[in-house]
DNA sequence: ATAAGTGCAAATCGTTTGCACACTT
DNA sequence: AAGTGTGCAAACGATTTGCACTTAT
């Protein structure tokens, strides 16, 4: 059972960890999120929170999705096609992902320092002193491979809902 | 004679190839940013396109930024702290950058499939296909690493301008 | 109880678009 | 000359903010 990114609870232990306040609103964001277990939109976060709160406010979405990306539990896709709207819960620590093309997906790996070579490489060709990273792979996931190879786009649903 | 990114003929050169019209606007953001040697907003190259052209309008900005990026000469800084809106002139092909989180430099560098061991790996654990990826490196150029030694940020001029 | 968080609506800011005119080819 | 590109201003959309009210601790 391979979980992509972040559950419920674990961010959830992480707001009362940090002192944070656990109300609804948050609670129904988180929820959302680790529901989805994809890049959500504000809009789609909105919509998918308002299942359970349907009195939410769509500035209440972007007030949280600040507070959580200000404690690093959440991130976005940076993938050129579609903008850097999309976001995604993640333990805080330094990981990198896969992310789906046609549903948006995401699925985290650990970093591991797999990059520390390149980077002394770098460090020593260019001068620059390397502090940070950001790596991100795209492509389909096992079931859009899959469907690639058959039909067209039939059934796939996309990154909408 | 380090270069960061592409020169201001090289990216003309394949407007012209491409069959694109080489107007007095589009000359003087691609000049803007070449110069620049350095990501900028919207806005900067705005400022900096006007100090050769006074007239140019942001909506102008919008079109040529849109064109170059569709020709893949244009590409943007992802730093998570800085949001997704600095742009640099980049050659077309694959490429990794260095931006230093001070000043916004940006130097780049081939891919030459150094990720290519790491992505058939995660290929076989996830079960995705990989078409694509992303990977930028933040840190200090030579110039702030250095200022970062002596003083704070006294001289640094920072993003701005 | 009390400080922090929320929903709503208004304000603000960023981005896109329609159109008359200017420019590249 | 002909078709594209541009500047301007208006339209549109996304994001932020003020404030009275609610809620978690």
């Amino acid at each position: 059972m391979e979980r992509g990114v972040a559950t419920d609870e674990a961010v959830r232990a992480h707001l009362r960890r940090a002192g944070v306040r656990l109300t609804g609103p948050r609670q129904a964001v988180i929820a959302a999120l680790a529901e989805a277990e994809r890049a959500l939109t504000l809009k789609e976060i909105l919509e998918r929170a308002r299942r359970r709160r349907p009195q939410m406010g769509l500035a209440t979405v972007y007030r949280v999705v600040d507070l959580l990306q200000g404690l690093g539990l959440l991130r976005q896709v940076h993938y050129e096609a579609h903008g850097c709207q999309r976001y995604f819960l993640a333990l805080p620590g330094h990981h990198h992902q896969l992310v789906c093309r046609e549903c948006g997906r995401v699925v985290e790996f650990p970093c591991e320092g797999r990059l520390s070579e390149l980077e002394g490489e770098l460090e020593l060709d260019t001068g620059f002193r390397i502090e940070d990273h950001l790596l991100q792979f795209y492509g389909l996931c096992p079931e859009h491979r899959a469907q690639q190879v058959e039909g067209r786009d039939d059934e796939s649903k996309g990154w909408g809902d």
